[in-house]
Parts: structure tokens; C-alpha cells; sequence
DNA sequence: CTGAAAGCGCTTACAG
DNA sequence: CTGAAAGCGCTTACAG
């Protein structure tokens, strides 16, 4: 029994002979082994939920699919639960309110924040994604937001743009950004060219896009969008009042969701590495796991982003 | 024990005034069943497995979302698996190859046969998605994709097209459909208006509507592709060679992704109801379960799909 | 209507 | 290096 169970799980101390043998009779018999039996033995589910606000959005389908990735090569199965990007939801789900425990949570919220955090009393491992912080109140990973939109404004001043507009205007590390990029720059940080949104949507940004158009002659020449969901929604108001981008208007975006490459023309925009992403949120799972309940100090991790050019911002160069 | 099982589990004879004691204590302790125990001793792991080619596909995690949805509503977790969109490994999901048992696998297939599922001798409960059918083979739960092809057609003559293309022309169901109502309204069917495509990919509906294009005045005023995907894909060869969407030429895609929704002009569409795929595929999952290894006779299920009117067939209203 | 007991298939000290 | 045995937390006949 214990022989085999130390060639399974790759103990040392097997006889070479033993272990093929043992390897054999597994084969032949096809055995699989029991998860249930070994979680509950081991005292784990290996299960580790995932929440994100819908798997339709399509940033979130692309990481969650990373994340089922990188976790199968664990041994886990990721439970994904969707939030549907409500505060109250997002904040249950921070409770382990799931049908079974868990053995990690990995939440990619829109809301919540540090004092959410404060008031939770589950003890299971916790990751959280996305752009807020969380300082000491639990591990997080991220790209470094505020470089990421730096990046995508410095890329409209190389093109020479110098009415910049940031749609999505939000106090947040984006903005930071947008503010830094214009202020290294020796530009003015203009109020009526940051707009700010009541949603990351499409009808969002064709709004504010519209609205900055209303400007006349103050109007923009470039825009940054805080998602490329809004970016494209800029460029249909751009499209509808007939101004060309990216020659009148370049638009960057961010996220590098699919339909950035689709769409026509097609999107400038910040694209975080997801793989890393998972790949980071899982280890630190493991981690927590691994030093039980102990509260270790919580760790902000960053990982890579690279800045995407396309046409919103080169042109078209097709036929 | 069995009073608190009996409790848990909903079965009757229990006291009134025991079953509100238990659940008194329940609440207390804050319990919460061990789902490993409990699919250890019901023989069951509680996970059924979804295979979709990649979650990254708006289409595919559009409906995970939905199954995920419907699975939890049973107390199911839904292990997600991406094949890449890969014969072989659609192939080998079939058999069951997961890393724990599974209760039930849907499978979306983009290459699966008739003749892969004969090969089958894993006996986990199966249902599969797509376009495909499968006759006795397998229970298979879809939209009636002729009839939409042909609700899709219809509307382009019914807007007064009369040459109308299909791009990603395959021998199936929705070539079918476009067929029958060509005929029906007693239009010729012309093979240069049938255009295959190699992959259901932008770059290939741009392709094809590209070679349309090339047969100048015998080319399209109407463009029926076989997926949203590849109708963004012909909308952009479209407006690279300065034709307008509707007035030229109007499109019709297939699938209802959400960009379908946020693209210039937005797409017309056949939507499929998702939710009710995800709610029958489960339910035939629970169906072969309670029968038992019985080989029920495989059940071929059409859910409801309807065709969404959009600015590609209607025009864009908008200032 | 309700206990006591066995068993689901693993893992893990514990002896050898 | 390798057996024997207990235990993980449920469910389910089986008695009463």
C-alpha cells in the first residue's frame, strides 16, 4: 500500500524494479486515482474557486482561461463563479459562501477594497487581481497599472499628439499614469480632456468620445481609454461623425482583449502577460497553503505588460 | 446521523420541530458539508468536465458562463478544458482523460465524427454541442442550424438582396439552410457566391470577402457568414474597399458574440439561447446518470435561436 | 422517526 | 524499503 502510494505521488525510496512493476500493474489496470478519497484524506477539496464579474467579458474569459491552465498542471480544478461585477456579490464571494470549501479563492474584482477586506473572517488563501491595491490587506497581483497607461500616452506623444484625452477618468493608478506621461511631457493636465465614465461599456465611451467632439477646436487628437471595451465605443463616435482614426483621432486601449486585433481598424492597446498573471496567482495560493493559517505578510506582485501598436495608432496600411 | 442526513438532504419524516433544531445547530456551528466525503461515499466526484476549443472565443465563454450557471443551480463544479480546437484532442477528451473521474462531459466540437464516438469506450456520461449531429451516436443538444441559416438568408431577401454570398461554405447544416432559401424564393444558387473558408477566423472572412469583391459587378449585395467572427472579418475587407455596410452590401454573422453588439456598424445576427443549451445538456447529463450504464437511446434536443436585427442589415441610425 | 455501524478510496504515521 | 491499520467526513442499509 505504502510502496504504491510512494510511487504515485513520487516519494523517494523505491526500489527502480518495484516502481516499474508497480507503474505496470497501474497501466494494466487503468487505474485512476479517487480525488474525492485523496482530498478527503488529505484534508483538501482541490478546488480552488475563481471569480470574475462574467466570463462574456472577454478579458476575463481570456484570463480564466489561463488560469484553468496553469492550475491543471497543479492538479486543481478552478471553480468559476460569476460575480456579475456586484459589490455585494464580490464581497460573499470573499466569505468561501461557496457550495463546497475551497482550498484557495482567486477573485478578480471591480469593487472591492481594503476595508472589504478588513471585515472578512474566512481564513482560506486569498489572491486578488486587478487594478486597485490592497497594501497589507492581502496578496495581490497586477501589471503596474500606472506604467501601463504611462506607456500608452507616451506612445500618442511620440506620434505627436498633444491633446490627449484619458476616457475613463477615475482617481486610480491609470490616471496616475495619463497625469505623469502629460506632466513629463511639459503639457498641460486639462480637466475637460479627462473624462470620467459610469461604466466600462461601449455606450460609455461613445458618449464621452461624443462629448469631447462637442469641444470644436479643443477637441483631442488622441484618445486613451482606460478598457479597449470603451476604446471601441470611442471609435464609434469618432466613425459616426465621420473623423478618421487614426489620422484625425488616435485611440489606444488597454487589456488586448480579442477583438482589438478584429476590428477595423484595428486597436492600440496595453496587453498584460495573463499567463504570468495565473501563474503568479496560483503560486502564491500554493504558498499561503503552504504556510497554513500563519498570516504571512501579504505581497504585491507585478507582472509584465507590453504595449500592442496597431492601427488606432500607425494606420492603415492596407489596400 | 440519519436525522441530520435525512435534514441535509431535503428527504421526508422528520419531525418539524427536529428538522428546526438541526438546522438551529447547523446555523451555529456554521457547518458546511465536506463535498469530498460526500462523493466519496455517493461514488460520485461532483465534477462534470466542459471541452470548449478555447475559452478565449467569445462564443465558447458566452456559453460556459451559462453552463456554469445551470451546473451550480445542481451543486456541480464545472471543470473547464480547452482543446485548442484540435481533432486529436477532442478525441481524447472523449475518453475521459482527465486528471480525476468525472460525472458527466459536455464536449463543444469543432472536428469530432460519428466514427470518433463509436471508438468510444469510456461510458462517463457525454453530451455534445455543435454544429455537428451525430445521430445514435451521441446525445447532442444544438440549435436547429439549418432553419437559422435560413431565417438569416430570408432576411437579406427580405431587404431586397438578391445576390447574396456565403462565406465559409461547407457541406452541413447552415449551407443547407442557405440553399433552401435561395430556392424557395427561386433565386439561382451560384457556386462563385459560395466561398470556403479554411478557419472560422477574421482573416479568412476577410479573405473570402476580398475574392468577392473581385467579381465587380457580379459581386455580393448580401453576405451571410457562417460565424460573427468571420463577418467582422468581411466587414473589414468591405470598408477597406470603401463599401458601405449597409447600403452596398449588408452582412448577417451567426452566433451572437458580444462584439457583435459594440462593433461599427453593430452586426446582425443569429442568436442562439444559450442558457437553454446549457440547461438541456445538463439535464441529459443528469438523465444518463439515474438511468444508469443503461444505453438509453441517444437523444438529438433543438433549442431555440432567434435572429437579432442590427445597424449591418438595418442601418445606421445614429447622428 | 432515529441511532449504530460499515464502507466509500485514499493518505499517513507506525512498525518492522 | 514495505506492510497493516486507522482515519478523513460523509451516506446508507439495517435495526429498532
Amino acid at each position: 500500500m505504502k510502496t504504491v502510494s510512494n510511487v504515485i505521488n513520487g516519494y523517494a525510496h523505491v526500489t527502480e524494479r518495484t516502481r516499474t512493476r508497480v507503474l505496470a500493474a497501474i497501466a494494466e489496470v487503468g487505474y485512476r486515482p479517487n480525488l474525492s478519497a485523496r482530498n478527503l484524506a488529505r484534508g483538501r477539496s482541490g478546488v480552488i474557486a475563481l471569480v470574475v464579474p462574467r466570463l462574456e467579458m472577454p478579458y476575463f474569459a481570456a484570463l480564466a482561461g489561463r488560469v484553468v491552465e496553469r492550475a491543471e498542471a497543479r492538479g486543481w480544478f478552478v471553480l468559476i463563479h460569476e460575480s456579475g461585477g456586484d459589490h455585494a456579490a464580490e464581497r460573499e464571494a470573499l466569505e468561501g459562501r461557496f457550495p463546497q470549501r475551497i482550498d484557495g479563492l482567486i477573485v478578480s474584482a471591480q469593487h472591492l477594497a481594503p476595508s472589504d477586506l478588513a471585515e472578512r473572517t474566512d481564513r482560506t488563501p486569498l489572491v486578488l487581481l486587478g487594478e486597485q491595491t490592497f497594501g497589507d490587506a492581502a496578496h495581490h497581483v497586477a501589471i503596474d497599472n500606472t506604467e501601463a497607461a504611462r506607456a500608452a500616452v507616451e506612445h500618442l506623444l511620440d506620434l505627436g499628439r498633444r491633446r490627449i484625452a484619458l476616457v475613463g477618468a477615475t482617481a486610480g493608478p491609470r490616471q496616475e499614469g495619463y497625469v505623469e506621461a502629460l506632466e513629463s511631457a511639459g503639457l498641460p493636465v486639462l480637466p475637460e480632456l479627462m473624462v470620467p465614465i459610469t461604466a466600462n461599456s461601449g455606450e460609455e465611451g461613445e458618449r464621452a468620445a461624443r462629448a469631447l467632439l462637442e469641444l470644436g477646436a479643443a477637441a483631442p487628437d488622441g484618445i486613451f481609454a482606460v478598457t479597449d471595451w470603451v476604446a471601441l465605443g470611442a471609435m464609434r463616435a469618432l466613425h459616426l461623425r465621420g473623423l478618421h482614426v487614426p489620422d484625425d483621432v488616435a485611440v489606444v486601449g488597454f487589456d488586448d482583449i480579442p477583438y482589438a486585433r478584429a476590428v477595423t481598424p484595428s486597436l492600440t492597446t496595453i496587453s498584460p502577460d495573463r499567463s504570468a498573471l495565473a501563474e503568479v496567482a496560483l503560486r502564491m495560493l500554493e504558498a499561503q497553503l503552504a504556510a497554513g493559517t500563519g498570516p504571512a505578510a501579504a505581497v504585491d506582485e507585478k507582472v509584465p505588460f507590453t504595449l500592442v501598436v496597431r492601427e488606432s495608432t500607425a494606420g492603415i496600411d492596407a489596400t
